[in-house]
DNA sequence: AAACTAAGCTTAATCGTTTAAACTGCCAAA
DNA sequence: TTTGGCAGTTTAAACGATTAAGCTTAGTTT
């Protein structure tokens, strides 16, 4: 049972004061006019007692805790397992560490999070938000703890977040269907009033509009989340009005590889019986029959430009609100339509 | 900019000290005989105010954290996401914060990520541990810091761990294999020392020698870690060997599902030209055209245990070390042989 | 009346670190 | 001889919380 090694015991050891010893390991030798063989002698004990610095205590001096709350719905969904690596490495050459949670797309339990991370004195946080968390945000303004969104927003312009044109990615992968001659094109997504959905929503219906699509009723398949049985029934629904349908456009990833399943399982030909186009990436797609057209997130940069305009914002709280709308890639195969 | 409240805030509200107000706040009143008027007076100022203890500050006094460190290989890949979740949810349980990082299979990243969790006097690890890092365990023992290893292990009867039987897991599907009349199985694994590769591996070698097959020298692909050409040529290698394989055997999911991939591309048919058996549950799995048979682990039993393991030893200096060996369960499909 | 008890509170040290301010010699300039 | 300056160091407060020990005041025992 040994103990850590504390400022106090390389300064006994030396026969100086503490605050010598933290001048010197803090390389401040120079501005303390330190001898320099005093702190020579200090460097040498310190590593041969193998010092490590209290990061509990300098946090609680500094007040800044070098420590990033990360908040996803769900860390075992490779999307947000993908973000999170990336915030993660981005964060460790800043310098912070991260500590995350998962929301399970639930108010409450992103509520606790976010309480039991200040407790922690966290710096900042990288948000996914959940529904009905805008109180949540609201607080974080308050209580002046900078945070930046990311995946999903709402709509205010003093909120910092970096999402993709979600509008566009479906208006363009509508189009594309539409190109390859679809005329009844379903879609599926989640019931919620995040905006992003909203957007996603929006750009399938935009494209029918423009390119003077009909009524779309029975083609939009909205299902609710965590709720596998209820996908289950909604989408085996909306494939049995059979020949009616001839595309599916998902709106997210999860959806996307459930509604695989589903297509393989009742035996539909991709793209002959039903077009498809997915949405985010996944090495899922690789494994069904028919190459996947999907929607591509740059998701290496929506982690890195967080964790870039968080700490932007931590150090300087003064500094403007971000808004960051980076542009999706569509990849086309087969899937789409010949 | 409203500051956080602390103790001493609400003390001079109250006009009290700042100790009466810890023992109310702490539901030590009882044995600090606070007086009842008092003791309500403080949780309503507390509350008015918006009370958030500081953890760093509790931290600091307390020599304990509440935080659990955890080292995965990779967070974006769902085994280690979905170990990560349950582990998580374990914690909170507890009480307890996650601090995550990936080691990348690197022993010069477990060694950092080892050494900041420390500096931030993590309370205990749950390591997934990395080639070579046997010594970075010595030391966060010799340096009293309680830790519980998963899905990986070493040879070391004084180690807390909760794994699977790997040895049975390969064992049992080659034999399956074998029962479905494969002549030639082949084994896909990656070139590395860590006792859970080498158990599989052997799982492997057993069940061939026990049910007399021959040589198979050809029949092993070992690869290398994070580098997916090499591993394109080598299995591509094993499976232009043609009709001389007739059965694959995955030896992790990751390989799994790079395996699919290229048996997708390449247009084998599965069962009938190969069949194959895949280690670890993944989604992926239900998009290929052929059901897969795979090795199934026990991720949330893995995860809880772990993190109960871990409490205990935290709690408890002496208790011993228990190592933990699940067994995998096998699902068998159609892509094993029918 | 002295001694004791109990209730209800405060004091002060402590955890490990940081850092402004003060102190101590010593040497040089006036 | 006084003053000043500088190098090299220590002191001490502070961050926010915990908690053993001590201090009042009042009431109770003997």
């Amino acid at each position: 049972m040994q103990k850590k090694t504390s400022l106090k015991d390389i300064a006994e050891a030396v026969n100086v004061s503490t605050a010598l010893v933290s001048y010197v390991l803090n390389n401040k030798e120079k501005q303390a006019r330190v001898n320099l063989q005093t702190a020579e002698e200090i460097k040498r004990v310190a590593k041969k007692m193998s010092y490590r610095p209290n990061q509990v205590a300098k946090s609680l001096k500094s007040g800044k805790s070098l420590a990033i709350g990360l908040i996803v719905a769900d860390i075992s969904n490779p999307f947000f397992g993908y973000l999170a690596r990336t915030i993660e490495e981005e964060s460790k050459k800043k310098g912070y560490t991260v500590i995350f949670g998962s929301s399970d797309e639930s108010m409450k339990k992103s509520q606790e999070l976010i309480e039991t991370l200040i407790n922690r004195q966290i710096d900042g946080f990288i948000i996914a938000p959940a529904e009905e968390t805008e109180k949540q945000l609201t607080y974080l303004k308050k209580a002046n703890i900078p945070f930046v969104l990311i995946d999903r927003y709402f709509k205010d312009s003093a909120l910092s977040y970096v999402v993709i044109n979600n509008f566009k990615a479906t208006y363009q992968a509508t189009q594309k269907l539409l190109e390859k001659g679809k005329k009844r094109i379903a879609f599926v997504c989640y019931k919620n009033k995040l905006q992003h959905t909203k957007e996603r929503y929006r750009g399938y219906i935009e494209a029918l509009k423009d390119h003077g699509s009909a009524d779309i009723n029975e083609l939009i398949c909205e299902v609710e989340f965590n709720n596998p049985s209820y996908f289950k029934k909604e989408f085996g629904q909306l494939l049995k009005t059979g020949s009616k349908v001839d595309a599916v456009l998902f709106s997210t990833n999860a959806l996307s590889i459930m509604g695989l399943k589903q297509i393989m399982e009742t035996g539909i030909r991709v793209p002959e019986d039903l077009a498809l186009f997915c949405f985010d990436q996944s090495e899922s797609y690789d494994l069904f029959y028919c190459p996947i057209s999907y929607v591509h997130q740059p998701l290496e940069e929506i982690g890195q430009k967080a964790v870039q305009m968080l700490i932007d914002r931590m150090s300087n709280h003064q500094s403007a609100y971000q808004q960051l709308v980076l542009d999706p890639e569509l990849i086309i195969k087969r899937s789409s339509g010949t």
